[in-house]
DNA sequence: CGCTATGGCCAC
DNA sequence: AAACGTGGCCATAGCG
């Protein structure tokens, strides 16, 4: 009813259901549609004709995650647009009439999130080449502050479009609406197009980095990650016994059984049953605050305490690692993430379900997960961590000679930070001083204040204070660059990493004192934590171009890469990335990349 | 039962 | 009211 003759082409023989050109109403906005054929039987596949383009616009459906069981193709020129019915087709023969176009590398294939095209075509052991522009990441791009990223929502934002969703369609109409697929892509496309033309960081940013990128990540996401699930299961048991054991012990102290995993119950135990002193501790919506930071406080006051940091982080582990990802596997134990592009402004990537960026490391019980990922056999999993990353930008976007010349010769830069902090010399930097210029180092970057440290560090205010004052007269260009920053956001209106990626920042200007200063900290955290992102994002690239055939980069994990390679070529390997990465762009800092080898992530 | 808010915590 | 940035995911609790 959309194009007004649905009823005419209900009567028609499939293979009939040729739409002529034509425009769909969709309220404000008009979508200019195409010739559209649907194929559903494999003598028809000649009738696909795409020839004579140099682009090309595809949508994809999948019955199952990163590709399996693929449903439907969309697939449009300028001229005619054509939707192919996968489930019917026979897989080969669809491959023969569409691989010529999908895998010529001069024909351009433009998109709506094409990794996940990318992945279903892959899946028909199609491998589609040059990603020419995909209108998911294009809106990022241009207002990565964009939350609402459906289709429908960039139809209607950009397009004026009214019509019904394009999300959560029955296949049938998911098949039904191809013509509209496609002209909504092509239209947002040239939208785009237009709006980046006023943007050109942002289009070389694009041509350079997240277009190259996509198949990179298609191929991360494909291959997966293989898990130890044997390992975890057993590990799974340990914890089990250790988390009856704390429940007992807890049990016993409070007098009675309780939900320990709910703060509002453990709180009354804490603070009314055992009537420990609520002085100091933070006030929730709700009670008083049970998390680690105020547990702390009261540590040495009742053996309670302990346990229940303990019972926290052992149930941690096991609900959300070691139960859940044996359950996550594939056929071949390997584990596939999704890697967001379009979800942190700074240009970060995003890992979820499961979420393979936050896999724990820092305690020993925790660091048992790492130990289930394992490469296949005959290969060995090899890390390439680049050393200091976001402080190393820190140095080369602010020019700041201390930490440039610190860098330059290699030196630990949180020693370096404590000597001219305190004012003595590096070798008599103790452990509790470099630590403290450690979280001021990192701190700085996220904008924090005298508070803030005053919280994480236990010194008082006026000391934290003195502290921060102390860190940027030994940081001057550092302050300098801050002070721009805040001026930027404030008057540009957004900021930019080195490559041009932009955050908006509007809420500078609210009125609300907690927003706008939560603004101007996204603010100068935005160049720092981005420019990170885009060089990792650019070392990505050219590690895929240069790796053997048989090594395969697995995970990014915002610092690093965990790549699978065969054990003969271990040596190799990590030659390529420690090279490529260092190398990856031309800074006033040298840049330190770590290579580490082993059958196992533990082991890393 | 699914959705949302809350508190909490894992990573960089 | 909060005071340190970027994420994703867990259990609980309340609601319709
Ligand atoms: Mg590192």
């Amino acid at each position: 009813q959309d194009l007004e003759f649905r009823s005419l082409l209900a009567n028609l023989p499939e293979n009939m259901k040729v739409v002529p050109p034509s425009t769909s109403k969709t309220g404000g906005g008009v979508l200019e549609l195409q010739k559209h054929l649907a194929i559903d039987n494999d003598k028809d596949l000649d009738k696909l004709k795409l020839g004579g383009t140099d682009k090309i616009f595809i949508h994809s459906r999948a019955a199952g995650k990163h590709g399996a069981d693929p449903l439907v193709l969309h697939i449009g020129s300028a001229q005619a647009s054509f939707t192919l019915d996968l489930a019917k087709l026979n897989p080969g023969k669809v491959a023969d009439a569409v691989a010529e176009v999908l895998e010529n590398p001069k024909i351009g294939k433009i998109g709506y999130d094409i990794k996940s095209d990318m992945k279903l075509l892959k899946s028909l052991g199609i491998q589609l080449q040059n990603v020419a522009h995909d209108v998911l990441v294009g809106a990022f791009l241009l207002n990565s502050l964009m939350r609402a990223q459906s289709l429908t929502d960039l139809a209607e934002a950009n397009l004026r479009y009214e019509g019904p969703a394009f999300e959560d369609l029955p296949t049938e109409d998911f098949m039904e609406r191809g013509g509209q697929f496609i002209a909504v892509i092509r239209e947002l496309y040239e939208s785009q197009f237009h709006a980046l033309s006023e943007a050109p960081k942002l289009v070389k940013l694009a041509r350079e980095i997240e277009w190259p990128l996509t198949p990179v990540l298609a191929d991360m996401e494909s291959r997966g990650i293989k898990l130890d699930v044997k390992y975890l299961k057993k590990f799974a048991r340990k914890l089990e016994d250790s988390i009856s054991d704390l429940e007992q012990t807890i049990y016993g102290h409070a007098d009675h059984e309780f939900n320990i995993s709910s703060p509002g119950q453990l709180a009354d135990v804490l603070f009314v049953k055992l009537n420990l002193p609520t002085q100091g501790v933070k006030r929730g919506k709700t009670s008083f605050s049970t998390a680690a930071s105020e547990l702390d406080k009261l540590r040495g006051l009742h053996p309670i305490i302990d346990l229940i940091s303990q019972y926290r982080e052992v149930t941690k582990l096991k609900n959300t690692y070691v139960d859940t990802l044996p359950e996550m596997v594939d056929e071949n134990s390997r584990l596939h993430t999704t890697f967001n592009l379009t979800i942190a402004p700074t240009g970060r990537l995003s890992s979820a379900d499961p979420n393979l960026q936050n896999i724990p490391v820092r305690t020993e019980l925790g660091r048992n997960i790492r130990t289930a990922f394992v490469a296949d056999s005959g290969n060995v999993l090899v890390s390439a961590d680049y050393s200091q990353f976001e402080i190393r930008i820190a140095a080369a976007l602010s020019g700041d000679k201390g930490m440039l010349e610190a860098f330059n010769r290699d030196a630990d830069i949180h020693v370096e930070t404590a000597a001219l902090i305190y004012g003595i010399k590096p070798a008599a930097v103790t452990k509790d001083q470099r630590y403290s210029a450690k979280a001021v180092n990192f701190g700085i970057m996220y904008g924090l204040g005298p508070h803030g440290l005053s919280v994480s560090s236990g010194m008082d205010y006026g000391a934290s204070k003195d502290f921060i004052d102390k860190y940027f007269q030994i940081r001057p260009s550092l302050k300098k660059y801050i002070e721009l920053l805040r001026s930027q956001a404030e008057k540009q209106g957004y900021v930019e990493t080195l490559l041009g990626r932009r955050r908006p920042t509007p809420d500078v200007r609210s009125s609300n004192f907690v927003v706008r200063e939560a603004a101007y900290r996204a603010a100068i955290n935005h160049p720092m934590q981005g420019t990170a992102a885009d060089l990792m994002k650019l070392a990505m690239i050219e590690v895929a171009k240069k790796l053997p055939d048989d090594a395969h980069i697995l995970l990014q994990i915002h610092d690093s890469l965990l790549i699978e390679a065969p054990t003969k070529k271990a040596k190799k390997v990590g030659k390529i990335l420690k090279d490529t990465m260092e190398k990856v762009y031309k800074l006033p800092v040298k840049l330190k990349v770590d290579i580490s080898t082993g059958k196992n992530w533990g082991e890393l």
